[in-house]
DNA sequence: CTAGATGCAAATCGTTTGCCAGTCG
DNA sequence: CGACTGGCAAACGATTTGCATCTAG
């Protein structure tokens, strides 16, 4: 599941640029440091059982409440982003990554990342109805390489 | 909240051209036209407590797990589809719209469709990646008419 | 009439919180 | 040594289901 990714940095606990608030919560402990790892190292963004299952290889009776709290800190303190599906799922990815959007395989499920925007309208313009464009999410779907 | 919408035929229960199946259920119930109705008139997709909400005007004691049912029916029907927006909040709107992304207000949080397609690359194209694109969904954010 | 639908309450599911023990600094 | 953390279980909010009653056909 995990292998064969783009691989990035390895993640450490240092503060990303990006980031607004100095450190998610005052002490540095491996939980934390797995569950940013986590979200860091993937191809795309990761569900909470997802980035559970892959903090539980390193420290196995990790409790899931321990994965939100930290998620909820990470995303406080800008470190990571949340990215929610149409088919509602909720997903997080690390909050460094440059504009982009997501790609999920109609038959795999998997989510990618896209660096191509297809978008032509970009903030400020006024849409017809008078509407003011300040931002925009978009879910691409279709067949991954893999799945050709 | 319901006024001054674009508004749409009065709902029937007739079925819709593109919906697959014939009718939702087997029997033709106040609960469930007023359901429909509800949907099909609003301007933007509507969440299940606004739907609720919206029929309990006409019919005061209606179970929210009606509602739930009525929309799980309309939905394998194909007489309605849902939304999820980027917050994680299901919409549903009338499966007869044609074509049209999302606009949120950032401000009062309602949302409208939008019939422009901001969008470069249609079904069949390959993107970057080997990626075939087959479908995509788009919202977008920024200020509403009413409250720029 | 009678299968199918509703309303209500209990059951689920994903997520959050309270609490006490464990650990970082 | 303390305050901050983590694990576990109870609490929560949104959605679903069980069941007795009601109603469309």
């Amino acid at each position: 599941m995990l292998d064969g990714m783009k691989q990035r940095p390895a993640a450490t606990m240092t503060r990303p640029p990006q980031a607004k608030k100095a450190l998610p919560g005052q002490r540095q402990t491996r939980q934390r440091a797995r569950v940013y790892e986590a979200i860091r190292r993937a191809r795309g963004p990761l569900t909470v059982p997802e980035i559970h299952a892959a903090v539980c290889k390193t420290i196995p009776r990790t409790g899931i409440a321990t994965v939100y709290r930290t998620v909820k800190l990470l995303l406080e303190s800008e470190w990571i982003k949340s990215v929610t599906l149409p088919s509602g799922e909720t997903r997080y990815e690390s909050a460094d990554l440059k504009h982009h959007h997501h790609f999920q395989c109609q038959t795999c499920g998997e989510v990618f990342d896209i660096d191509h925007c297809p978008i032509t309208v970009h903030a400020g313009a006024e849409l017809p109805g008078g509407y003011i464009l300040q931002d925009h999410e978009i879910t691409l779907y279709g067949t991954c390489p893999h799945c050709r």
